[in-house]
DNA sequence: ATAATTCCTATCGGAATAGTAGGAATTCGG
DNA sequence: CCGAATTCCTACTATTCCGATAGGAATTAT
Protein backbone atom coordinates (compact mmCIF):
# COMPACT_ATOMS: atom_id res chain seq x y z
CA UNK A 1 0.00 0.00 0.00
CA UNK A 2 3.10 2.00 -0.16
CA UNK A 3 4.96 3.42 -3.07
CA UNK A 4 8.79 3.63 -2.18
CA UNK A 5 10.41 6.67 -2.93
CA UNK A 6 12.92 5.19 -5.22
CA UNK A 7 10.07 4.60 -7.56
CA UNK A 8 9.23 7.90 -7.27
CA UNK A 9 12.68 8.97 -7.99
CA UNK A 10 13.15 6.78 -11.34
CA UNK A 11 10.10 8.44 -12.65
CA UNK A 12 10.94 11.80 -12.45
CA UNK A 13 14.67 10.59 -13.36
CA UNK A 14 13.12 9.31 -16.60
CA UNK A 15 10.99 12.54 -17.09
CA UNK A 16 14.09 14.39 -16.63
CA UNK A 17 16.42 12.71 -18.86
CA UNK A 18 13.26 12.78 -21.46
CA UNK A 19 13.05 16.27 -21.05
CA UNK A 20 15.88 17.06 -22.07
CA UNK A 21 17.08 14.35 -25.01
CA UNK A 22 17.64 17.59 -27.38
CA UNK A 23 20.86 18.51 -25.18
CA UNK A 24 22.46 15.34 -25.26
CA UNK A 25 23.56 13.05 -22.52
CA UNK A 26 21.83 13.97 -19.24
CA UNK A 27 24.49 13.17 -16.49
CA UNK A 28 23.34 11.71 -12.53
CA UNK A 29 24.67 14.71 -11.15
CA UNK A 30 22.42 17.52 -13.02
CA UNK A 31 19.45 14.87 -12.70
CA UNK A 32 19.96 15.09 -9.02
CA UNK A 33 20.47 18.72 -8.42
CA UNK A 34 17.37 19.28 -10.35
CA UNK A 35 14.87 17.01 -8.82
CA UNK A 36 16.96 17.06 -5.39
CA UNK A 37 17.40 13.81 -5.48
CA UNK A 38 20.63 12.14 -3.33
CA UNK A 39 23.45 11.51 -6.37
CA UNK A 40 24.82 8.89 -5.02
CA UNK A 41 21.00 6.88 -4.27
CA UNK A 42 19.93 8.06 -7.70
CA UNK A 43 22.98 6.48 -9.26
CA UNK A 44 21.59 3.04 -8.33
CA UNK A 45 18.58 3.76 -9.81
CA UNK A 46 19.34 4.92 -12.85
CA UNK A 47 21.65 1.50 -12.98
CA UNK A 48 18.07 -0.62 -12.80
CA UNK A 49 16.74 1.58 -15.08
CA UNK A 50 19.57 1.02 -17.41
CA UNK A 51 19.21 -3.14 -16.41
CA UNK A 52 15.44 -2.92 -17.62
CA UNK A 53 16.03 -1.25 -20.73
CA UNK A 54 14.37 1.76 -19.85
CA UNK A 55 17.35 4.19 -20.30
CA UNK A 56 21.01 3.28 -22.17
CA UNK A 57 24.23 4.96 -20.82
CA UNK A 58 27.17 6.19 -22.09
CA UNK A 59 30.10 6.00 -20.04
CA UNK A 60 33.45 8.38 -19.41
CA UNK A 61 33.48 12.13 -19.74
CA UNK A 62 30.52 14.18 -21.07
CA UNK A 63 28.62 11.05 -20.64
CA UNK A 64 25.52 10.09 -19.68
CA UNK A 65 22.13 8.69 -19.59
CA UNK A 66 19.44 8.71 -22.84
CA UNK A 67 16.07 7.27 -23.16
CA UNK A 68 16.63 4.13 -24.73
CA UNK A 69 13.15 3.99 -26.56
CA UNK A 70 10.52 6.13 -28.29
CA UNK A 71 8.78 7.70 -24.68
CA UNK A 72 5.31 6.42 -26.46
CA UNK A 73 6.97 2.85 -25.59
CA UNK A 74 7.65 3.54 -21.78
CA UNK A 75 4.92 3.52 -19.69
CA UNK A 76 4.88 3.59 -15.58
CA UNK A 77 4.74 0.07 -14.85
CA UNK A 78 7.47 -0.67 -16.59
CA UNK A 79 9.48 1.80 -14.71
CA UNK A 80 7.90 0.61 -11.63
CA UNK A 81 8.99 -3.26 -12.49
CA UNK A 82 12.17 -2.19 -13.02
CA UNK A 83 12.80 -0.72 -9.72
CA UNK A 84 10.91 -3.17 -7.66
CA UNK A 85 10.75 -6.22 -9.56
CA UNK A 86 7.80 -7.58 -11.01
CA UNK A 87 4.52 -6.14 -10.31
CA UNK A 88 2.51 -8.96 -9.63
CA UNK A 89 4.70 -12.22 -8.00
CA UNK A 90 2.31 -14.31 -7.16
CA UNK A 91 1.97 -12.79 -4.54
CA UNK A 92 4.17 -14.48 -1.63
CA UNK A 93 3.16 -15.79 1.72
CA UNK A 94 -0.41 -17.53 2.12
CA UNK A 95 0.50 -18.66 -1.69
CA UNK A 96 2.87 -21.54 -1.26
CA UNK A 97 0.59 -23.48 0.95
CA UNK A 98 -2.19 -25.54 -0.44
CA UNK A 99 -3.72 -26.67 2.75
CA UNK A 100 -4.73 -23.43 3.03
CA UNK A 101 -6.82 -22.89 0.11
CA UNK A 102 -8.61 -25.41 1.90
CA UNK A 103 -10.56 -22.88 4.31
CA UNK A 104 -11.78 -20.91 1.15
CA UNK A 105 -11.97 -17.89 2.86
CA UNK A 106 -8.31 -17.10 2.78
CA UNK A 107 -8.70 -17.93 -1.18
CA UNK A 108 -11.32 -14.97 -1.47
CA UNK A 109 -9.50 -12.51 0.50
CA UNK A 110 -6.94 -12.91 -2.44
CA UNK A 111 -9.17 -13.21 -5.01
CA UNK A 112 -9.66 -9.26 -3.83
CA UNK A 113 -5.67 -8.78 -3.12
CA UNK A 114 -5.50 -9.46 -6.73
CA UNK A 115 -8.36 -7.22 -7.89
CA UNK A 116 -6.43 -4.60 -6.18
CA UNK A 117 -3.36 -5.31 -8.13
CA UNK A 118 -4.91 -5.41 -11.66
CA UNK A 119 -6.55 -1.90 -10.53
CA UNK A 120 -2.96 -0.83 -9.83
CA UNK A 121 -1.78 -2.28 -13.04
CA UNK A 122 -4.38 -0.51 -15.69
CA UNK A 123 -3.26 2.79 -13.85
CA UNK A 124 0.25 2.42 -14.30
CA UNK A 125 -0.02 0.88 -17.57
CA UNK A 126 -2.21 2.94 -18.69
CA UNK A 127 0.07 5.85 -18.42
CA UNK A 128 3.18 6.64 -20.45
CA UNK A 129 6.27 8.72 -20.15
CA UNK A 130 5.19 10.49 -23.43
CA UNK A 131 1.90 11.91 -21.69
CA UNK A 132 3.39 13.25 -18.78
CA UNK A 133 5.83 14.70 -20.97
CA UNK A 134 3.06 16.45 -22.50
CA UNK A 135 1.23 17.62 -19.20
CA UNK A 136 4.43 18.94 -17.94
CA UNK A 137 5.00 21.09 -20.89
CA UNK A 138 1.50 22.24 -20.66
CA UNK A 139 1.87 22.91 -17.02
CA UNK A 140 5.26 24.94 -18.11
CA UNK A 141 3.47 27.30 -20.28
CA UNK A 142 0.55 27.75 -17.72
CA UNK A 143 2.76 29.16 -15.57
CA UNK A 144 5.18 30.85 -17.92
CA UNK A 145 1.60 33.12 -18.93
CA UNK A 146 1.29 32.80 -14.89
CA UNK A 147 4.32 35.63 -15.13
CA UNK B 1 2.68 -1.88 -3.44
CA UNK B 2 2.67 -4.38 -0.77
CA UNK B 3 -0.01 -5.63 1.56
CA UNK B 4 0.92 -6.35 5.13
CA UNK B 5 -0.16 -9.93 6.76
CA UNK B 6 -1.55 -8.24 9.39
CA UNK B 7 -4.66 -7.03 6.87
CA UNK B 8 -4.63 -10.25 5.66
CA UNK B 9 -5.70 -11.66 8.98
CA UNK B 10 -7.83 -8.97 9.38
CA UNK B 11 -9.97 -9.48 6.39
CA UNK B 12 -9.82 -13.36 7.24
CA UNK B 13 -10.83 -12.93 10.92
CA UNK B 14 -13.62 -11.09 10.11
CA UNK B 15 -15.05 -13.15 7.29
CA UNK B 16 -14.73 -16.24 10.22
CA UNK B 17 -16.40 -14.02 12.82
CA UNK B 18 -19.30 -13.43 10.63
CA UNK B 19 -19.42 -17.26 9.03
CA UNK B 20 -19.97 -17.75 12.64
CA UNK B 21 -22.60 -15.24 13.67
CA UNK B 22 -24.88 -17.85 14.78
CA UNK B 23 -23.09 -19.84 16.80
CA UNK B 24 -22.88 -16.81 19.36
CA UNK B 25 -19.57 -15.26 20.43
CA UNK B 26 -16.62 -16.44 18.38
CA UNK B 27 -12.97 -16.43 20.64
CA UNK B 28 -9.81 -15.93 19.46
CA UNK B 29 -8.19 -19.30 19.51
CA UNK B 30 -10.76 -20.89 17.36
CA UNK B 31 -10.57 -18.23 14.80
CA UNK B 32 -6.67 -18.63 14.72
CA UNK B 33 -6.81 -22.37 14.77
CA UNK B 34 -9.35 -22.51 11.81
CA UNK B 35 -7.32 -19.39 9.34
CA UNK B 36 -4.32 -20.74 11.23
CA UNK B 37 -2.81 -17.22 12.18
CA UNK B 38 -0.52 -16.90 15.40
CA UNK B 39 -3.35 -16.23 18.46
CA UNK B 40 -0.94 -13.80 20.47
CA UNK B 41 -0.90 -12.05 16.88
CA UNK B 42 -4.81 -12.05 16.03
CA UNK B 43 -4.93 -10.91 19.25
CA UNK B 44 -3.82 -7.56 18.47
CA UNK B 45 -5.85 -7.41 15.16
CA UNK B 46 -8.91 -8.21 17.02
CA UNK B 47 -8.12 -4.98 19.48
CA UNK B 48 -7.76 -2.87 16.08
CA UNK B 49 -11.20 -4.12 14.55
CA UNK B 50 -12.50 -3.28 17.93
CA UNK B 51 -11.33 0.37 18.26
CA UNK B 52 -12.63 1.08 14.60
CA UNK B 53 -15.61 -0.32 15.37
CA UNK B 54 -16.29 -3.19 13.22
CA UNK B 55 -16.36 -6.18 16.07
CA UNK B 56 -17.60 -6.36 19.31
CA UNK B 57 -15.84 -7.83 22.06
CA UNK B 58 -17.30 -10.14 25.29
CA UNK B 59 -14.98 -10.28 27.79
CA UNK B 60 -15.03 -13.31 30.17
CA UNK B 61 -15.23 -17.33 29.54
CA UNK B 62 -17.73 -17.73 27.17
CA UNK B 63 -16.29 -14.72 25.78
CA UNK B 64 -15.46 -13.96 22.33
CA UNK B 65 -16.03 -11.33 19.20
CA UNK B 66 -18.81 -10.44 17.38
CA UNK B 67 -19.66 -8.48 14.59
CA UNK B 68 -20.54 -4.79 15.37
CA UNK B 69 -22.38 -3.95 12.64
CA UNK B 70 -24.18 -5.37 9.54
CA UNK B 71 -21.74 -7.26 7.25
CA UNK B 72 -23.67 -5.10 4.00
CA UNK B 73 -22.21 -2.16 5.94
CA UNK B 74 -18.56 -3.20 6.48
CA UNK B 75 -16.72 -3.51 3.31
CA UNK B 76 -12.68 -4.34 2.99
CA UNK B 77 -11.23 -0.11 2.65
CA UNK B 78 -12.60 -0.24 6.34
CA UNK B 79 -10.82 -3.11 7.77
CA UNK B 80 -8.03 -2.47 6.20
CA UNK B 81 -7.87 1.01 7.80
CA UNK B 82 -8.55 -0.18 10.86
CA UNK B 83 -5.33 -2.00 10.78
CA UNK B 84 -2.94 0.40 8.81
CA UNK B 85 -4.49 3.66 9.14
CA UNK B 86 -5.88 6.18 7.26
CA UNK B 87 -5.71 4.58 3.27
CA UNK B 88 -4.65 8.06 1.97
CA UNK B 89 -2.76 10.13 4.20
CA UNK B 90 -1.95 12.87 2.04
CA UNK B 91 1.14 10.79 0.84
CA UNK B 92 3.98 11.63 3.16
CA UNK B 93 7.10 13.01 1.79
CA UNK B 94 7.69 14.86 -1.35
CA UNK B 95 4.34 16.65 0.22
CA UNK B 96 5.76 18.91 2.97
CA UNK B 97 8.05 20.39 0.39
CA UNK B 98 6.88 23.20 -1.70
CA UNK B 99 10.30 23.82 -3.00
CA UNK B 100 9.43 20.84 -5.01
CA UNK B 101 6.59 22.04 -6.41
CA UNK B 102 8.80 24.09 -8.72
CA UNK B 103 9.96 21.57 -10.17
CA UNK B 104 6.38 20.94 -12.26
CA UNK B 105 7.84 16.79 -12.59
CA UNK B 106 7.09 15.85 -9.31
CA UNK B 107 3.70 17.21 -8.97
CA UNK B 108 3.12 15.58 -11.91
CA UNK B 109 4.10 11.70 -10.85
CA UNK B 110 2.41 12.65 -7.81
CA UNK B 111 -0.42 12.98 -10.15
CA UNK B 112 -0.36 9.49 -11.81
CA UNK B 113 0.40 8.25 -7.29
CA UNK B 114 -2.72 9.73 -6.90
CA UNK B 115 -4.89 7.77 -9.23
CA UNK B 116 -3.46 4.52 -7.92
CA UNK B 117 -4.41 5.52 -4.68
CA UNK B 118 -8.22 6.22 -6.05
CA UNK B 119 -7.79 2.94 -7.69
CA UNK B 120 -7.33 1.43 -4.58
CA UNK B 121 -9.79 2.86 -2.92
CA UNK B 122 -12.19 1.89 -5.34
CA UNK B 123 -11.78 -1.92 -5.29
CA UNK B 124 -11.57 -1.99 -1.74
CA UNK B 125 -14.75 0.40 -0.80
CA UNK B 126 -16.74 -1.54 -3.33
CA UNK B 127 -16.05 -5.33 -1.40
CA UNK B 128 -18.22 -5.52 1.08
CA UNK B 129 -17.86 -8.36 3.69
CA UNK B 130 -21.34 -9.70 3.18
CA UNK B 131 -20.17 -9.94 -1.06
CA UNK B 132 -17.27 -11.96 0.41
CA UNK B 133 -19.62 -14.47 2.45
CA UNK B 134 -21.53 -15.01 -0.35
CA UNK B 135 -18.77 -16.06 -2.30
CA UNK B 136 -17.55 -18.34 0.26
CA UNK B 137 -21.05 -19.52 0.73
CA UNK B 138 -20.88 -20.57 -2.93
CA UNK B 139 -17.66 -22.12 -3.13
CA UNK B 140 -18.46 -24.18 -0.31
CA UNK B 141 -21.28 -25.76 -2.42
CA UNK B 142 -19.81 -26.10 -5.41
CA UNK B 143 -17.53 -27.92 -3.36
CA UNK B 144 -19.83 -30.30 -1.84
CA UNK B 145 -21.40 -31.09 -4.87
CA UNK B 146 -18.08 -32.09 -6.18
CA UNK B 147 -17.64 -34.85 -3.30
C1' DA C 1 47.41 12.62 -18.49
C1' DT C 2 43.38 14.36 -16.43
C1' DA C 3 38.93 15.17 -15.33
C1' DA C 4 34.37 13.60 -15.69
C1' DT C 5 31.51 10.27 -15.74
C1' DT C 6 29.22 5.48 -15.16
C1' DC C 7 29.72 1.08 -12.72
C1' DC C 8 30.16 -2.29 -8.93
C1' DT C 9 29.81 -3.58 -4.28
C1' DA C 10 29.64 -2.97 0.52
C1' DT C 11 27.94 -0.87 4.50
C1' DC C 12 24.70 1.45 7.71
C1' DG C 13 21.02 3.43 10.63
C1' DG C 14 16.36 3.57 11.26
C1' DA C 15 11.82 2.09 10.54
C1' DA C 16 8.46 -1.28 9.70
C1' DT C 17 6.84 -6.23 9.90
C1' DA C 18 5.67 -10.36 12.03
C1' DG C 19 5.60 -12.45 16.01
C1' DT C 20 6.35 -13.54 21.13
C1' DA C 21 5.48 -12.79 25.99
C1' DG C 22 3.80 -11.63 30.68
C1' DG C 23 0.43 -10.69 33.26
C1' DA C 24 -3.88 -7.78 34.53
C1' DA C 25 -8.92 -7.49 34.17
C1' DT C 26 -13.34 -9.48 33.40
C1' DT C 27 -16.89 -12.85 33.48
C1' DC C 28 -19.20 -17.29 33.31
C1' DG C 29 -20.15 -21.91 35.15
C1' DG C 30 -20.09 -24.66 38.77
C1' DC D 1 -16.93 -17.76 45.79
C1' DC D 2 -13.46 -20.19 43.12
C1' DG D 3 -11.37 -21.28 38.96
C1' DA D 4 -11.14 -21.55 34.17
C1' DA D 5 -11.64 -19.06 30.07
C1' DT D 6 -11.34 -15.28 27.79
C1' DT D 7 -10.21 -10.31 26.34
C1' DC D 8 -7.04 -6.51 27.28
C1' DC D 9 -2.76 -3.86 27.82
C1' DT D 10 2.00 -3.27 27.20
C1' DA D 11 6.42 -4.36 26.32
C1' DC D 12 9.97 -6.85 23.92
C1' DT D 13 12.48 -9.14 19.93
C1' DA D 14 14.15 -10.76 15.62
C1' DT D 15 14.32 -9.99 10.80
C1' DT D 16 13.75 -7.60 6.83
C1' DC D 17 13.35 -3.53 3.99
C1' DC D 18 14.34 1.34 2.85
C1' DG D 19 16.78 5.30 2.02
C1' DA D 20 21.13 6.65 1.93
C1' DT D 21 26.23 6.90 2.04
C1' DA D 22 30.83 5.34 0.63
C1' DG D 23 35.05 3.69 -1.74
C1' DG D 24 37.05 2.87 -5.50
C1' DA D 25 37.30 0.60 -10.34
C1' DA D 26 36.42 1.17 -15.30
C1' DT D 27 35.71 4.01 -19.20
C1' DT D 28 36.16 7.89 -22.24
C1' DA D 29 36.26 12.85 -24.08
C1' DT D 30 39.44 16.53 -24.20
Amino acid sequence: MKFSVKSEYAVTAVLDVAGHADKGPVHVKSIASRQSIPVRFLEQVMASLKKAGIVDSIRGAQGGYVLARDPKTINIAQIIEAIEGPLTPVDSITDSAEFKSSHVNGHVVRDVWDDVKRAISNVLNGVTIDDLIRKIREKEVSVMYHI
